[in-house]
DNA sequence: GCGGATCAC
DNA sequence: TATGGTGATCCGC
């Protein structure tokens, strides 16, 4: 790096080194690459394409937010940054009392899991460099590949100008899935109710097996590994540590089939997150890194604690967790939409589309009907021949699930559009029904759908009472949140999951949320299933609900994002800032300017008080709702403890989104 | 409720 | 020749 030539800006002596990619980020199996080649490549390759130029196109958008961003910040008096650091400092602190260390997760992540399944069934691979996936996309590289900078979600064609001799390979779900069960066979020994995070990667909560065999972590860790692959001939990687979001980026660090255990120790966590690059934390991407590298010179946790005022100040209720608190990631839940989509080659010719979009139609109504959903939002998703992403949606009265009403919608969205060049279609339905899909389906419409779908006419949303079960479910978490629903949940829950995503064993994994002690307290005083199974149990422990609400206060007292603005008008005299600075009723301080963050608390305050209300009313720790007032008091509920399952599985995560 | 954007796998 | 598909979430209207 020779300085002036470095920070050119696509003009300079070398334009590659300003090409944002991705597949230079430090990543398992990429220590020796030669990376200034791997970038020079790409670039060569991907110059003047429709592509490249709507990357450019993005990148110049988010130097322009940075920007922004850096005259927000220059604008900033002393006085401001003071009060967002007494805010910054008290979040800082509040999450560290929250901190639980008395857990032991284990993150195992499959080494090259679809690479390496290949090999086994093909042995002349062993040893030469090789990817799966095709010339447009490649999904993994074994690690002789990733030598040449062959990386997972590059182009093929690019993979193969970097490594000439490479093999591709097709993919092939059905042998990834029956390794996968292989491989779950082994983490249900150590944990029953272990958490599937894909098909490669599962999350284990080891702290009864350390008890019981008195053993270290580590130890169980070296056995977990050598039983992976005496049963399946794949090696894989552990991560240990208190909570699930350590134990992943633990996993990673020595990638492949090794392990590194981040001791339950307040010292030893505190090292190893300040020296954390950002970019390792779950939901900090490629241009959130960016950013706070552009704006802030930000590149590890420990940096993001220096810089905790600033980021209060610019981003609202963001960061003040910065990866200190108990945390967790992955967001498990019921499914909230469903989509198909399809890359072809560019055309604007308006029959092609329309044929393209019946064949879309089609697919989405059938994996619909299989899955018993009924949706009212329609979205039609257009990226056009320059690469640009457009989505137009409809909302409607009815609820549809029929090829017919689907394309019908649908085309009036896509002619909206034309005339028009695009590479891409995709449809989307969301906002499911729960209850009856009777009033917009006909049963006896004969459609190809209904022969298509496995003969099975029976088996659609309207005349299968089990499929019925789940459909209500699936809507009063969606919207009502009435007690059916609950009861429903409890039993029927896992149905909903998405099927395409996870396999059988991933259901089976999942039941540890109906299950487990806290997912019962969770739905009931939430009226919505989990949707973090870790932080909820490490937050709330067994208190009641009431307390668990206070706690929740105390924790997350101004970090209230701002959806629940509109309800907040008339609420500010539930309680008094003393001193125009300090809650009336809690004592938590918010200085004048945080007219969000207020508005936000006294929401809280006045959703507390209506819970206690009902409280009294029912007299149960875990009070039902009444009919007149569910929709308010879970709503509120709701949304608030679903902010703080957020902000508990990532301090960062919050952040990215505020960055606009 | 809509549309753009980001992220993970 | 050529840069994926599915689902989720958030923000600012």
């Amino acid at each position: 790096m020779e300085g002036a030539e470095t920070k050119g800006d696509g003009d300079g002596v070398r334009p590659w080194q300003s090409y944002h990619t991705v597949y230079t980020t430090a990543k398992a199996g990429m220590e020796g690459v030669d990376k200034e080649k791997v970038q020079r490549v790409v670039y060569e390759m991907s110059k003047g394409s429709k592509y490249f130029q709507n990357e450019e196109r993005k990148d110049a958008y988010i130097k322009q937010k940075i920007d922004n961003l850096r005259i927000q910040c220059a604008k900033l008096t002393q006085a401001d940054l003071s009060n967002y650091q007494k805010v910054a400092d008290r979040r800082i602190v509040e999450l560290e009392a929250s901190r639980d260390l008395s857990r032991i997760w284990l993150h195992v992540d499959m080494d090259a899991f679809y690479a390496a399944v290949e090999t086994l069934s093909n042995p002349t691979l062993k040893g030469k460099p090789m990817a799966v996936g095709g010339m447009s996309m490649i999904s993994t590289a074994n690690y002789e590949a990733r030598k040449f900078g062959v990386r997972a979600a590059m182009p093929g064609f690019i993979a193969r100008k970097l490594c000439p001799e490479l093999i591709f390979v097709p993919t092939d779900f059905k042998k990834y899935n029956h390794y996968s069960d292989l491989t779950r066979k082994v983490f249900r020994r150590y944990d029953p109710n272990f958490i599937a995070g894909s098909l490669d990667e599962a999350y284990l909560d080891i702290t009864e097996v350390c008890k019981e065999k008195n053993v270290k972590s580590e130890e169980i860790a070296e056995e977990l590994r050598a039983s992976v692959y005496e049963e399946t001939g794949l090696t894989c990687s552990a991560g240990v540590a208190p909570n699930r979001l350590l134990a992943k980026v633990c996993s990673d660090i020595n990638k492949p089939n090794g392990q590194y255990i981040l001791p339950n120790d307040r010292m030893a966590l505190m090292t190893f997150i300040s020296s954390l690059p950002i970019r390792k934390i779950g939901g900090i991407g490629k241009v959130t890194e960016q950013i706070l590298k552009g704006v802030f010179g930000i590149n590890t946790c420990e940096q993001m604690l220096e810089k905790s005022s600033y980021l209060c100040a610019l981003f609202s209720q963001s960061t003040a967790g910065l990866g200190l608190g108990q945390t967790d990631s992955p967001q498990v839940r019921f499914r909230k939409s469903i989509s198909n989509e399809r890359t072809f080659s560019a055309t604007e010719d308006e029959v092609l589309l329309h044929k393209r979009l019946a064949e879309l139609a089609e697919i989405l109504s059938i994996d619909m009907q299989r899955e018993g959903l009924c949706g009212r939002t329609l979205t039609l998703k257009l990226k056009t021949a320059s690469f640009e992403v457009r989505t137009r949606a409809v909302t409607l009265q009815k609820y549809i699930s029929s090829s017919e009403d689907i394309l019908k919608h649908a085309q009036k969205l896509l002619k909206a559009e034309l005339p028009i060049s695009v590479r891409l279609i995709g449809l989307r339905v969301s906002q499911f029904n729960g209850d009856k899909c009777s009033a917009t389906f006909d049963p006896t419409q004969k459609t190809i759908t209904n022969f298509i779908s496995s003969g099975d006419v029976n088996r659609n949303c309207c005349n299968s009472s089990d499929v019925v079960a789940d459909h209500d479910f699936v809507s009063n978490t969606e919207t009502g949140l009435s007690i059916d629903s609950r009861q429903t949940s409890q039993l029927d829950w896992r149905d909903s999951v998405d099927a395409n995503h996870l396999s059988d064993v991933d259901y089976q994994s999942f039941t540890v949320w109906k299950n487990d002690g806290v997912e019962e307290e969770q739905t009931s005083s939430n009226g919505a299933p989990s949707s973090n199974y870790s932080g909820f149990a490490e937050v709330l422990g067994s208190t009641s609900f009431q307390e668990q609400y206070e706690g929740i206060n105390v924790k997350n007292g101004t970090n209230f994002l701002a959806d629940e603005r509109l309800n907040s008008c008339c609420q500010e005299k539930t309680m008094l800032w003393l001193n125009d600075y300090k809650c009336s009723l809690c004592g938590i301080e918010l200085p004048p300017n945080f007219v969000e963050e207020r508005l936000e608390h006294s929401d809280f305050h006045l959703a507390e008080k209506l819970q206690n209300e009902e409280s009294r009313i029912h007299r149960t720790p875990f009070p039902t709702q009444s009919e007149g007032q569910k929709d308010v008091i879970t709503g509120q509920s709701k949304s608030k403890k679903q902010k703080l399952s957020q902000k508990e599985y990532s301090c960062f995560d919050s952040l990215e989104n505020k960055l606009d």
